[in-house]
Formats: structure tokens, sequence, C-alpha cells
DNA sequence: ATAAAATGTGGAATCGATTCCACACCAGTA
DNA sequence: TACTGGTGTGGAATCGATTCCACATTTTAT
């Protein structure tokens, strides 16, 4: 591997001139700007980013930190932070945790050691840990779907939207309504999307029968599950089904109709996520756009702000979301 | 941002004692000892990486280059990639190519000039360009998907399992077997499969007109535009499809159903990659599982290996696959 | 013609860690 | 008593770049 030193000995300069050519900056003359771009040509001579950042604080990496890369979700995030990102010429070091809180802190902060200019972070679980930790951070960080206080945010209306969802069933005519939802540890998909539910049932004076709610995980075995939960325990059945995600709903999806009852004729269904499945399933299934991949550049250039501008005040930005009527609504 | 000196005038030691703690090396008294931790801790003191990886050339970090993240398979693959990182401390450096050959060349640069002690690579083009580069490439690398000559690579049965495919549909006694791929520049997916696919055809001695090959590229919609292609431009219309991909199999599903044809009874239909959505549509599409995620993990090991053993051979791992025959095969 | 400004270049300090080496101290042993 | 060997510690070089400053040389302006 060779060095500045190396060049600069090839091509008869000081590393200080090597350096110039390197950034452009300064005065160099043609002659030994040439004599040096030869000497790296001929040396496929890399310049090492460790000493540079070392130098000038730069590195120009973004530390994305997230519960799962295996999900349609988030990889529309990060493709949405890549794409803005790629284009000023920064990278990404990427962090999962697992959906472990100790985790989230440990990659915090092994991100600050790398000297990340900034962080994206996509939580789960708001601790007390959590909290402490993002307000001693010196990086600048954006989460992402969760509302953590004292940091920007960028955040999904899952409160409104799981109101909209309740309200096309109750167009419909529906009064008796399902749900799955997920642990309420999960604030914006566990608990906002229920109080989302409960709120627009209470405003519409509909009385829900305890099996009607239903908890589930986050894969479509585990809406399966919990629809079979829901037909089982129930005195009355429901006539329509919200689950927090498109993949609950593809689960209870799967009940329904090996149960032998049709959709949207004897269940009408309704999911969140707008992900590409429930597109083609049969019937296609009605759900909620969160425009991920927008969520993620919003994000980005929402941190991207922070660098550049040292700018520390705290903004919230709520995502527009839009609504994807489909065949399984009725 | 305290350093290492700060720290070690807090605790009255020098920075050799500091760092001595830091990595628990060397002789250092137990009342030393706490005094470091007590200001490392009241200092909320993170070392830096940049000056520690400048000094000891190590990084724990490893460079993952792909085209596009934002599919089934790359997050699968990166999940696989993440498991066995994770749990040996290293991180994941991302860098997308978006399917353009001179970016994964600038890539592969840049993660080289961020010291990364190993690359995954999984290429889409095979350029002259990038060999070269490849054979210049000092750092440890993997390729994943695609056959790269000179360095070691986890590949897929591409081939074999084209013809495998193939064979389904001859087993029900189909002998018109249109076929959907991308293209030629895709060596994996687009060569290699259409090469099982007319080798197969060939072997059974069965004609193929021209328009029941054709070439898409990766999106749903592309799959169901090349079946409307293929049944309009046919004097014989395929009683079987074979479509390189779940999704391109899934756009021709939707064509199929939409012409008012069944499925499999009109038409039979299979593609390659055992993704989620293929599961759920109406009725469940027959695929081939290639266990990206075990190949994301069996790359990994092999990255690993090269760089502990200073290993330079050149190993080449073909992965199994498993055929998952479904409904729509009929 | 002479002062002032622009151009080119190298020396050396610097960033924040690690690590070799020298040195001091205190046992235990011959 | 003197010598070994294990402990404990700090000084200083080092990694590979950047950048300030000083200095030399040329060009331009007055």
């Amino acid at each position: 591997m060779p060095t500045i030193k190396d060049i600069a000995e090839l091509a008869n300069v000081s590393p200080a001139t090597v350096s110039r050519v390197l950034n452009n900056s300064g005065y160099v003359s043609s002659a030994a700007r040439k004599r040096v771009i030869e000497a790296i040509e001929k040396t496929n001579y890399v310049p090492s980013e460790h000493a540079k950042s070392l130098r000038t604080k730069k590195t120009q990496v973004i530390g994305v930190v997230m519960p799962r890369l295996s999900t349609e979700t988030s990889s529309r995030v990060v493709h949405g932070i890549d794409k803005v990102l790629s284009a000023k010429g920064y990278q990404i070091l990427l962090a999962t945790s697992d959906l472990s809180p100790e985790k989230e802190i440990d990659q915090l902060r092994l991100l600050q050691s790398k000297q990340v200019e900034g962080i994206i972070f996509l939580a789960t679980n708001v601790s007390e840990n959590l909290q402490k930790e993002l307000s001693e951070l010196e990086t600048p960080l954006v989460a992402l779907g969760q509302d953590l206080p004292g940091v920007s945010t960028v955040l999904y209306d899952d409160y409104h939207a799981a109101c909209d969802v309740v309200d096309w069933f109750l167009a419909k005519g529906h009064t008796k309504i399902g749900f799955i939802g997920v642990s309420a540890h999960d604030e914006a998909v566990g608990r906002k999307r229920r109080n989302g539910y409960q709120a627009q049932m209470n405003e519409a004076a509909l009385p829900v029968e305890k099996s009607w709610m239903q908890e589930a995980s986050f894969d479509i075995e585990s809406g399966y599950e919990a629809t079979r939960r829901m037909f089982k325990e129930s005195t009355t059945t429901p006539t329509a089904i919200f689950a927090v995600t498109d993949r609950l709903a593809v689960g209870a999806m799967e009940y329904i109709k090996q149960a032998g009852m049709s959709i949207p004729e004897d269940v009408a269904l309704a999911g969140i996520g707008a992900s590409e499945i429930g597109k083609y399933v049969t019937p296609p299934l009605a759900t909620v756009d969160y425009a991920n991949e927008e969520a993620g550049m919003k994000a980005t250039n929402l941190l991207l702000d922070h660098i550049s501008n040292g700018d520390n005040s705290h903004k919230k930005f709520v995502m527009p979301y839009g609504l994807l009527a489909r065949d399984s609504l009725g």
C-alpha cells in the first residue's frame, strides 16, 4: 500500500504538494501536478481515509441504526436514505439492533466512535436509558418512525391513518370491526394505531368485544393465528378486520380463505404499509401508503441540514400518507 | 470530544496507561485502572476509531457492494451477512452500485480507501474494467451470485435450477413452454438461466417459437408486459411459462388472469427466488428457493477465513437450492 | 525601477490513538 | 549482598494524511 510519501518521492515533490493535488487546493504548477498524477496512477495509490479523517474530522459517513434489514419497510427506507446520501458522496455505515434495546445503545456508541457525521435512527423501543444516551450524544441525529423527545424526527401519522382505516369500514356500514395489533412496546405501530382504532370505534359508539382485539408479532403466520383466535373466541364474529401491517393482513386473509369465507363479502380487510405483496394477493388488499422511501429521504435531508448548519433545533416532521382503497374493502 | 490525553490528565497517568486499560494489555495497577475507568465514565469518552485504525490497520468494517437494496433478495443477503458479522463485532459499510458498471468500480475504490478489511461484492455486470480493478485490489474480496474469475465466489446454481424448472413442466406433459428472461448482460440471471431453459428444450427436442422467449427488466410490471407480448405475437400460445424471477412470474400471473385464462389449467407458471409474495398469490407460485440468507452467511465466512488466514486461494462454492412445487404448476 | 501581489514549494506541527523501550521499584533467591 | 525477574509507568516514535507558515520566485501595477 503506497502512502502519500511514496508518491511524493516518485514525483519529486513534497507530501504537501501531493496533498494539494489531491484536494485541488492552493498553488501547484502544472508540471508538478502532472508528475504527481502519473505517480498516483502508476502505483494505484488510494489515500487513507483514516489519516484524512483524523486530521480533518470529516468522514463522509452516516450511520444508520435499524431494527432489522430484511423487511420491505426497512429496505425502502434505506433506499431513500441512500439515494440522498450517495448523491452527496456520503456512505452508509449500517448497524442493526435486532429489536434489542441494549443493542440499540451499543450501536449508537459504536457509530460515535467511528466518527460518523450523523445518525439516522429507526428505534422501536423508547426506553429511559435510550433517552439518556441520546441526550448525551454529540453526533447529529434524526429519528424516523418513533417520536423521540429532544431530537428531530420524521414521523408517520399512525393515529390518523388508523382512524381512516376504521372510517373505511364504517362508511361501508360495518359495525363489528376486529383489530390485529402488535405489542404496545412499539409506540408507533403498537400503541398509536391501536389508539386510532379505539378512538374511532368509541366515536361511532360501537361496542368492541374483547376477542376482537388480538395481539400478534410481525409476521404473516402470526396474523393467521391472531385471526384464528379472533374467530374462535368471539361470540359475534367481526365482519371486518383491521390489521396494523399488511403482512398481518395477508395472514388474516389466509385464515379467512381457508375457513371457507370470502373477502370482502363475509369479512372485509385492510392493512397498513402498501407492501408489494398486498397488491397481488386476491383480492388486492386495501392499505395505507406510508411513503417509506420519501420518509428516508426526508430524514436524510433533515440530518444533512443539521450537519451543515450546525442547526440544533428539534424539528418534527409528519409524513403525509395515501389511502389505497382496494377490493378487500368491499 | 475528550481524547486519550484528557483522560490521562484526569486520571493522573500517561496516555500509554490509558491505552493499556482500554485494550486490557500490559501491566496496570488496579489503582490506576480504577482512576482511568472513572475518568472515562465521567467524560463519556469514546476512543477515536480513526486514530486507532491508522495505527493498527484494523477497522472492523466490511464493505458490501450491491446493485440495489430495495429488493427482497438483497435484504435477505445483507441479513445473512449481518448475522455473521455482528456476532464477530464487525460492521457493514454499505455501497450501492445502482446497476452501473462505473459505479461498481468507484465504490470498490472508495471502500478500499476506507480501509475496510474485506469486501463482499454482488456484481451484475462482469466487464473488462471490473476484472482489471479486481485483480489489482489488495483487499480480500468474495463475490456473490456472479462468477468472477480470480476471486472466491459463492454462486447459485442458475443453470441447473433453470433446467429443473423446465423439467417440472415437461413432467406435466407441457411441450409449449414460454420463457421470460432478462438481459444477457446479467451473466447469472440473464444468461445462465436462459441457457438452462434452452438446453432442456433442446434435449427434449421441443421447438421454441421465437415469440416464446421474451426479455423483461426486473419488476412485476415488466413481467406483465412480456407476457402480453408473448401471447400477442405467438401463433401457437404456450401452455406453460418459466419466468426467471418470481416478480416477473407474478406479473405474468396478472396478465394471464386479466386475459381471462386460469392458472394452472390454461397456463402453468413458475419462477425463481422463493419470494414471499409468491407464496400468497393465487394460486401459490411454484419457485426455486435460493437460500439467499445462507449464501450471505457463506460468503461472509469465506471472507473472514481469507482475512484471518491470509488465505488467498480462490474458492468457488455453489449453493444448493430447493424446489418449491406449488399450485401454479398444475 | 521598485514595490506589491500572485504563484509555487517544502518543512514541520498536528490529529488521537498504540507500542516499543527504558527505567524504577519490589519481591524472592543464590 | 547482589542479582534476577515480575510489575508498573511514562517518553517518544509512529501511522498517513492536512495545513500553517516561511521562503523563493515570478508577475503585475505604479
